[in-house]
Parts: C-alpha cells; structure tokens; sequence
DNA sequence: TTTTTTTACGCAATCGTTGCCGGTAACGAT
DNA sequence: ATCGTTACCGGCAACGATTGCGTAAAAAAA
C-alpha cells in the first residue's frame, strides 16, 4: 500500500492555474497577485499540501540530510551527542541519518558508503577504535564532501573537529588519583592508535611525571576492542592484578570500559576505594548510583554533538570552498565520589 | 561546496551510449548486448558511480526510508529497540529516521509530520507519555501509512504492535516482591493513559489480590512526564514515605523511574533492601553494578526493533492493503538481585 | 532474394519541483 | 495612436533514473 501524497499538479488542476504559479504562490513571489496567493494558499491548506522533499533535493542537488557515524547508540556519549546534533540540524530543517559501526572498521566503511550513496549533505564522524586506514575518508574529503570529526578524530584529514581537552582530563584524573594516595595507578584505555586514546594517555603520563611517579608500560593496557566484549577488559584486569606490581588506583579511558572494570572488581571482591580506587571517563548518567559512586570524567556530549553540527551546516552552505578549518576543544569535568579515596591532600607536582 | 557525483549521463557520454542503454545495461537488462554492458559497467566502476537514491525516490514513489519516533534515544531501552530495527532495515536496503519525543505530544506531532513530509515508506512509533489525542496518528493510519506500534501502543488503531507481556512482567515483579517479605507495595508509574502503564498496573493489582493483599490506591503513583524530571519522581517519592502507610516494597515501572526512584533512596538514606525493596522495569545494562544491585524486569528490546521491522516492511511491500493485523508478545525476564531481599519462601497464591 | 524474427539500442515521457524565458494584458506616458 | 512599463501568469526544460514503445540493423526463415 502507497501513501499518496497532494502534489503541485493537484492544486493547479484544481485551481486551473498552471504549475509553475502554483509553486510561485506557495513560495509567496512577488509575481504572483495576492489574489491567486490566497486561493492557492486555501487550496492547499485545505488539502494538506506538503511538498515532496524528494522531487526538491533533486531539484536543488542537495537532501538537507547530514549522515552521522558514530560507534554505537546504546552509549550514553554517543546519545548524548545525537541528541545536540538532531537539536540544531531540526532547527535549521536538516535531516539526520544515524549509523553505528560498532566499533568495526568493516561496519564503519559500509555505513560510509551508504551514506554518501543516499546523498548526504555531509557527514558527522567518530571513527571506530579498529580503524587505522582513513583513505575512504580522504578520498570523500578530497572530492568535496563536507565532513566534521568529533571525539575521535583524525588527525590527516584537515577539516573542523570538535574534541574535549583529553589530556587535561586524563591529567586531572591521574592527578586526582595521586592526591587520594594511589601510588601505583593502572590505565586501562582503548586502542592507542585512536586521538583520543593517545592523548589520554599523555596526560596520564604527564601527571605521573609531574607528581615524582615513574610511567610504567606495564601498567598499562589496550583494549583493541573498545571495550565491546567483556572478555578483553577481563583480561586485561587479570593480567594486571596478578602482576607483581598490582595497583592501587585505576584510570579507566572510556565509557564502556569503565562499567567492565567496575563489574570485574565486583567479582574479584575488591573493595573500591580501600583495595582498589577507580576514576574513568564516563557519559552515562547514573554513575552516582553505582557501587560505590563513580568519580568519573564526564564530557560537554550534547554540546559537542551541537558545535560539530553548527561546523557542519557552514561547511555545506558555504558558497566557496573552505580551506580554514578549526579545532574546538571543550573542557571536560572531574566530577568527584566515592570510587576514589579522595583527602584533603597536601601533594603538590614538583615541576 | 557541493559533492558532485557521477550520474548516468556521465557514463552515458563517455561511452557514447543512450542514458536508457546505460542505466539497463546497469540493471543487467537482456536486451543489452553482454559486450555493452561490460563497457558501461567498466565504466561505472572505474567512475565509481553510484546510482542516485534521490532521482530514484522520485521515480518510484519511494523513499526506502522508514521513519521511528521514539521518546528518547539516550534511554537504553529504546536504544537497543533502534539497533533491532537498524539491523533489519539495513539488510534490507531500507535508510531509517530518527526522531524523538522526549515525552512530549508538541514535539512528537512534530516529528510525525516532519517524517511524513520527508516521505517515509512507513513508521515504527511509541508514544509519548504526554500523549492523550492520536487523531493525527490515525489519519495518518487512514490515508494508507503503514505504521507499526511497539512499546506504548494506540489501542484505537487497528495495525501491527509489538508489546511485551506487560501484565506478567509486573504479575512476576509484584509477586516477587511479596515472596521477599514485602507486604506493603507500592508502584511507581508513567501517566494511566499509556497502554504500559494500564497493563503494569493490572499485573500489580493482580499480584496483589492473588496474595491476599488489598489493592490500595494510595500507594500509587503516576508521573505524568514519564520521569523525564527528577522533581515529579521526588515528590512522588515524599508523598508515599511520609504518608502513614510507608512501603517497605516499591516497583518501578520503567527505566527512568526505576533509577530515580533508586537515587532518591539513597538521597533519603534509605537502606535497601532492609527498609524498602526494589524492583523495576528497566534495561539500563549497568543495573548489576547499582547499590545495590538491581532486581529488574528486563524487555527484549532487540528482538522488539527487529520484529516491528520486519512487520513494517511486510505492510511496506504488500501488494494490497492489509486488513488482518497481528499484535505480538513477547516475555519480560525477571532478574533476581539485591534490591529486593529474596529468600526461599513458601507464600503461594491463594487463587 | 525476400520476408519475418530477433537483437540492440534510442526517444520521449515520467516522477514533483523550480528557474528561466516569454507572452499578454492593462495602464500611463509620449 | 504608439510605445514602454509593470503586473501576472504559462510553457518549457531540467534535476537523475527508469520504462514503454518504436525502429534500424542483423540474423534467421521463407
């Protein structure tokens, strides 16, 4: 069954006016006299006239629809930043089609490919924690397909991103660990090869230099996966706490690893802060209803998904071609509780 | 900047070909002669064309868009439902819209219409818990839109649902809650408009009765935004525990209450399970890692976005219209943890 | 060789909308 | 009476892909 649809023929056989008039009327031209205005305009109010989208995109070679990639939806930072995307692109009548790659540099290409084979507009992209070759990306670039990275950005490709200050909120988690009297703090992250990933790590590095602690690889691991299966978090929390040199201060660098972690110290009965203190990235909203409440490092999501989309929306409307690209970085917050056992503490870094 | 991309007319010059030789030759047609077609396609390969989704719409009358409206992605539940029906659209060349309600009948209207406008094939809806007036739905639904309703239902309109077995979730819930010691319950709901809503309160009051224990209607509540604020959730939560019949047993009725309600708990200082148990609808993926850990009703929201999906496609694709509509069930599970203080017990109905 | 059939392709229309050009009245100016 | 303006409106073409119909050339049948 079809859904059909008034069209500006109906109104002009109806009106006995020609096409043409009618999609002048409807658009208010000056050519048109205000009478054959309103009897179009009653005409097609009074059958719901809407017009066809479709037939207009390809009129005007354009969709008004921006293609957004993200890793998944079911993640709270990921939602949240749709949600800032879908707010100004509805407000500016652009269209939104979400695709998820699951972390999956296969997924991710076909999700792409899709996109751009449905005429978007441009394209909103974080790229999955498998993806190493961006040439797909490049070659979309090259020929003009406006696109803004965001979260995980990358870095060869010269265009707007929007990204949070990693590094400072690696640091400040790091540093919040120290002061809580953790000495041998343990990263868990994704995989390096992402910004995100890299830059986290410096900053967990920096701060351990700052504060007279020696960066340890060994107390480091790489979650290849991003944390989409459990089994690689559990490994590497294994091989970290039967190591000799067991920790006492987790740094989780994501949303999904964090969870894991949390729910392997679970089962290793662990106490959280007293054995084990745990600081993570995290987006989702009931990290205070844990056990025990999470200290987390939270991003700007919903303001992130708006910046990329204001980027964006320039991009395409923009008459000439754009060689001025910038990078936003938003602060993100170190939201204090009781993962962490945090002190008054006296520790200053020694730089 | 606009992408440009290559079309049929392009290959049709190059090759010195009609664009109707052309775009046969790429549907393989068997009036093309084999020597042609491996030209054209050469052709398009090298040009790597795609053929435009847009001018195809048009001519079809199609769009191979489905378009969902939900009340809030960032909500795990509807989260999982989108990547259900992500999955079945995509394997099945159909492009899926977003929109969301945030429990809100203005931007649920609007959302409906901006998803007509574009020129969805069909829709898969839950309402909104503001929602009391569906004429709009069932206009739509008249003039011959396929729709598919999962979650929260319009029983008024005669078309294919997806629901999950409401009655028994809340039945098993309540029931639970009795054999853990409760014997003073209360609910915790969304607006009594919501088909949900009606259908967990009867699973409630069932439970009750069965055991022996008279329904009361104070130690009810609905919260007519859905939980989308704290506020209404709060004093929901004040009224009930400073009435003189204090529950020592509360059951939430979705997501957002259920950890709302859990926050306020805390806030109050309120041991669980000892002086209240917990139970509630939810399908957050860290309920296991609440204090305490959560004993949920959980709703296979996959297999709900997948089976809408495919009942959509199947009114999508009908020849003509369909008159014999199903509504399918599925089963809620109930996942035993340490909100609620469950021991053996030998309470039995008496029905 | 002539006629019929088959093969292989082009033309033109279509989907709904809009930009461009052209045309026709009406009216004031010359 | 003629010309130029202005106000209004219609026709055509185009966006890209598809398709019914027509037809030239080649192949097969007579």
């Amino acid at each position: 069954m079809r859904f059909e649809a008034v069209t500006i023929k109906d109104i002009a056989k109806a009106t006995n006016l020609s096409a043409s008039t009618v999609s002048r009327a409807l658009r208010d031209s000056s050519e048109i006299s205000e009478e054959t205005k309103r009897v179009v305009l009653d005409y097609a109010e009074k059958l719901n006239y809407n017009p066809n989208p479709i037939a207009q995109s390809l009129k005007e070679r354009r969709s008004r629809t921006i293609g957004v990639v993200v890793c998944e939806i079911a993640n709270s930072f990921f939602s949240q930043t749709i949600n800032g995307i879908e707010s100004i692109a509805g407000n500016n009548g652009y269209n939104v089609i979400i695709s998820q790659s699951r972390e999956s540099y296969e997924k991710e290409l076909l999700s792409l490919k899709y996109l751009t084979s449905r005429s978007v507009d441009g394209l909103i992209v974080t790229i999955s924690t498998e993806t190493k070759d961006t040439s797909f990306l490049q070659d979309l670039h090259r020929k003009g397909m406006p696109i803004v990275f965001f979260d995980r950005i990358v870095e060869e490709i010269n265009t707007h991103k929007v990204i949070v200050d990693n590094f400072n909120g690696a640091y400040q988690a790091t540093e919040h660990l120290i002061k809580s009297g953790c000495k041998k703090i343990a990263l868990i992250s994704n995989d390096p090869s992402l910004s995100i990933a890299k830059d986290r790590l410096a900053g967990y590095q920096s701060a351990l230099l700052d504060y007279g602690i020696g960066f340890q690889d060994s107390m480091v691991r790489y979650c290849e996966q991003g944390g989409m299966n459990a089994t690689e978090i559990n490994t590497a929390m294994d091989s970290l706490l039967l190591g000799k040199n067991k920790p006492d201060g987790i740094f989780t660098a994501s949303d999904k690893i964090t969870s894991h972690v949390l729910r392997n110290l679970h089962e290793k009965n662990i106490k959280i802060p007293e054995e084990i203190s745990l600081v993570g990235f995290s987006n989702s909203e009931v990290t205070d209803l844990f056990a025990p409440s999470l200290t987390v490092v939270t991003q700007p999501a919903f303001e992130m998904g708006e910046l990329a989309t204001k980027l964006l929306l320039k991009l395409i409307e923009s008459k000439r071609p754009v060689t001025e690209f910038e990078t936003t970085t938003l602060s993100t917050k170190l939201l204090v509780r009781k993962s962490s056992n945090f002190k008054q503490s006296s520790l200053e870094p020694n730089r």
